[in-house]
DNA sequence: CATTTATTAGAATGATTGTTCTATTAAATA
DNA sequence: TATTTAATAGAACAATCATTCTAATAAATG
């Protein structure tokens, strides 16, 4: 039999996707990839395919954690205000490094010009969006919001805003001013 | 007496941009450049100075475009509802090739790697808040809007749904959806 | 020990990067 | 015409890019 794997591939691709998220696709090389994952260039050659199918990989592990960590930050008691506010503190939460968000960075460097990306992109704000509006059914069936109002585009209008969201944490680390706009945005659940 | 320079400075400049434009600032090479401003390598360095000079006057062109846009498109006479909706829409406008908001992608692709532009970005979206503080304020003033809303808070929170626009732009090309998530941001109006 | 495979070391690949070079041509004025 | 500068042509630069190579080493099981 043969030797065993030594490395996690998990937590090398966890630092993979670290430097694409500070440093972008296009801005990040081979070189950065392999000082920051601490293995041979081979070995991510054999591990993950080339550097697009690497990110790729690091951008879906980046996706499944923002998913998680939502989920986590819900609970069924909650108050669909409280709900959404944590959705948007999640996103905001992590905002001392900068880096924004790597779904977001993503869309605005490649998503039309990568395909692969493209879909990816468009998957995901998908899946998002469909949380938001599941956290409003829920609230709807629960008498909590009004059963006339449109929450098809109110979790559109949502979604936007957490997505500016994650342009300005670019951009400032002004939270208190990130906070006023949540509010404001979430005075729209009624 | 010497020559005259013979191409037009400000038309040669604007294809740099779209180029910027479309593919963003690292997947641009000074090759696309050469290739699209239609001018030899020489001339543009002699004329822009290098490749990040070239960028930088590039998106300094784009806000202004855009600044005069909306501008352009906004009358005294307007009601702010109608106002914002045109600011909303100067943005959406040219979603055809799906390129999104120059500025918006360079804040997601450099903004936190690179100082000069950072500084840019920042600057341009205060301007541009401002640009809606002062609509909100005239409004305020005409009594079209309520002496007791926080105006602030409003500008704030419609940049954000601005930026979010900007954004989805380049991964739907779904104009209903947008014009949408505008009627519900612009709700917040009143 | 022999075999198999994981991993590494580190060079080499060929292409492309941004930038600068020499040399040439072209238009303007004195 | 002589001089000055704009612009071009196209090569050359050194650096870096992503990727692949040969060898060597290390750990696992038969």
């Amino acid at each position: 039999m043969a030797r065993q794997k030594e490395f996690d591939t998990q937590i090398v691709l966890e630092k993979a996707m670290d430097v694409f998220w500070k440093n972008g696709y296009e801005h990040t090389s081979m070189q950065n990839l392999v000082d920051a994952m601490g293995i041979h260039r081979r070995s991510i050659y054999d591990t993950f395919g080339d550097k697009h199918n690497l990110f790729i990989l690091s951008l879906k592990l980046y996706e499944e954690l923002i998913i998680r960590n939502i989920q986590l930050n819900i609970l069924e008691s909650m108050s669909v205000h409280e709900k959404l506010k944590n959705v948007f503190s999640v996103i905001v939460s992590d905002n001392d490094h900068r880096a924004g968000c790597l779904i977001v960075n993503t869309a605005a460097e490649l998503s039309n010009i990568d395909p692969v990306v493209e879909k990816e992109i468009q998957d995901f704000f998908n899946r998002e969006e469909h949380l938001i509006f599941n956290i409003l059914l829920t609230a709807q069936e629960k008498n909590e919001i009004a059963v006339s109002t449109d929450i098809e585009a109110l979790s559109c209008f949502l979604h936007n805003a957490l997505i500016g969201i994650r342009v300005l944490s670019k951009t400032t680390n002004d939270n208190e001013k990130l906070n006023m706009i949540i509010d404001q945005t979430l005075k729209n659940i009624n």
